[in-house]
DNA sequence: ACCTAAACGAGACGGTACGTCATGTCTTTTT
DNA sequence: AAAAAGACATGACGTACCGTCTCGTTTAGGT
């Protein structure tokens, strides 16, 4: 009996190299921290990982695109929203860790070049917005409403402004540095927020 | 009576030409607009200013260099805090017209890569910091120093965290555009940031 | 009855491909003819003879090698000496046919490249030496030497000489293009040539 | 009193630098003497001579015409035919020469290359035709058109096959190597040629 | 009216990286 | 075992800018 299967129709010729991959995107990430995103350069990554230009150009279009894909493989667990029960220590818990993963070398400078190059670059854009902002956004988005549902959220207040409230501050300090980023309190602005989003003490549910 | 003037002692030679000046900063800010972050040379702001190169660094250390110059002579009315009185309504029109000027596109998209950039380049941070960051936040600061005697705001909460609750969720969306910036409302945001600083209400103490 | 062929072992696996050899040297051919030298690639040939590289590659080791081979395939009636009793109608047939031969645009033109790739490349120069130019060089010594022989041409020259002679000048028109090959009349020529080799006439010695 | 001289008029910027410029063609025969034609590259060219790649794009436009440049500078006393007044003793001291020079490996390999590039890059014809070529041509015409006034020459000759009779087999066996330049007897060559093109014994001038 | 001196436009310079092309080798499935 | 396919490391190509360096040319005082 025949494989009815409609799988692609086999591949020709060389399969693509797993090693060269990693090696690509290894080499990008530790450029990107060595070196700073100001001296990456695609020559550079192909010297370092050992492989010709050629390699990275056939399966990335351009710098940006590799730096999208050396992010995402770092950031196998994505820092969001975790559950305790009780919603001001998982905010002022949110915020620590926000505030920590842009601090740390390995992740803001990423991050940081991945937003300059989505800036020129439209295809760098669309993946950071769908593979990295928006799976955020939505989660956040889901538990806001529902924080509503239980009263713990005003139901006068769009969500994402609620979710800006809590995370703008953060990254305000980490794009401007007008202020140092490790001079914020995670409770003082826990606390700020709180006070802006929660249902007014009168008819709220309190206890 | 002999001249007192301490001044430089009497400048010797050609002076700096005020055309050569004004047509690089404007090739840059139209290079900007029209061609992106990403075309812009300094041979291509020499050529369109009709300009020798080394005019350009002669008086300006670096791209970043220009642009904080060139951004800070288009931003001639920067958006900074106006008085009324009415604390609220002043609150409201400065996130208004901070959200109209990111989202214009002679300002914000243009110069956006400014901020990146300076993440990169220790020069073009310091300026951008000195020139454009601080002087605002200075004045801010003072104003919500003068609100907390007033009585306006907490006296328990640290003032740069009043100013980034104002301003932030604004740069976020410029930054990210996770959300559309013209998605915010300023009567919402200011609304939520007055409940998250002004003193409790009446009562006072609450247990 | 025994096989008795003492001839190789009988080859196992698939035989070489007599389609992918005629496309190469095709190929080669016509991509020489419609681009020139400078535009012969072997990714060019493998592909209009859609063929794999490796199937080059297994068969011959160098472009020029591939080149060598289109050229004979092309030249199945090579330009050699043809006999017909006159020996002065012989050498005119003969200077005449070399001349059409290299200056006809299917031959001469796309293969000058060959010889001063010869220059540079030692095993394409012992390829074209063995394949072309010795087995004509062997049959015209051999034909000298018996007119020799004869008495039609003088027994004190050097054979080599005297076909460097007949051949040289088409030749050299056509490396150096110095002079239009078009221009050369292969009667003056050969009457020039059989001057300088036939042997004095009847008086002999002059003094 | 205004100077009316329509000089060019006046450079600007700064000049062309003479040590590039020789550094570039000094490089280029050194690299061709060493490595040969097959290893010579516009990147080897440039780091030998401590130049920047653009520079020589600036000023040549191909690597034939450095090429072109370079054997020029090197053939400043251009082997030409020399006069002594024994017709039979310069044809064999311009024999003997032109073989002395094509087997000198800092001449003749450049030679090749030389032809090699005017193959494909008509500008590299049009100089090699016009600078090397022609001018040694116009030269040897108007000797050979002198010595059939003379008489030692016959007269219904064309004197570009004369030349070319003198000259070919020389040219030949460079090119072609089936028979060793070094074997070629410049005595034997140049009486057979004298047989060739002298007036018939009979009526031609004889003392 | 000269003189000095710095800024100016122009553009060549030594470099670095770009993105592309071809080389010759390799690794896969198909014949 | 040979073939078609195509990925691989290598290295040169020709281009674009970088930041520096001369040139000849203004354009202002100071004399």
């Amino acid at each position: 009996m025949a494989d009815m299967t409609p799988s692609t129709p086999a591949p020709r010729g060389r399969p693509r190299s797993a090693r060269a991959q990693q090696a690509i995107l290894g080499a990008a990430h530790e450029l990107m921290r060595e070196e700073g995103y100001r001296a990456l350069t695609i020559e550079g990554i192909a010297a370092r990982a050992g492989v010709g230009k050629q390699t990275i150009y056939r399966w990335w279009p351009s710098k940006g695109a590799i730096l999208v894909d050396a992010f995402l493989a770092q950031l196998q667990t994505h820092a969001t929203w975790i559950e305790t029960g009780d919603f001001r220590a998982d905010l002022v818990t949110a915020i620590s860790r926000a505030a920590t993963t842009l601090a740390d070398p390995e992740f803001g400078s990423p991050y940081a070049a991945l937003f300059y190059e989505a800036l020129s670059d439209p295809a760098v854009a669309a993946t950071l917005y769908q593979q990295v902002l928006l799976p955020s956004r939505i989660a956040h988005r889901e538990r806001m409403v529902r924080a509503q549902a239980e009263g713990t959220v005003r139901t006068d207040l769009d969500v994402d402004l609620v979710i800006d409230m809590i995370y703008a501050p953060i990254w305000y300090r980490f794009f401007t540095r007008a202020v140092p980023l490790s001079d914020l309190d995670p409770h003082a602005l826990g606390d700020a927020v709180l006070r802006a989003i929660q249902p007014a003490t009168g008819d709220g549910a309190r206890g």
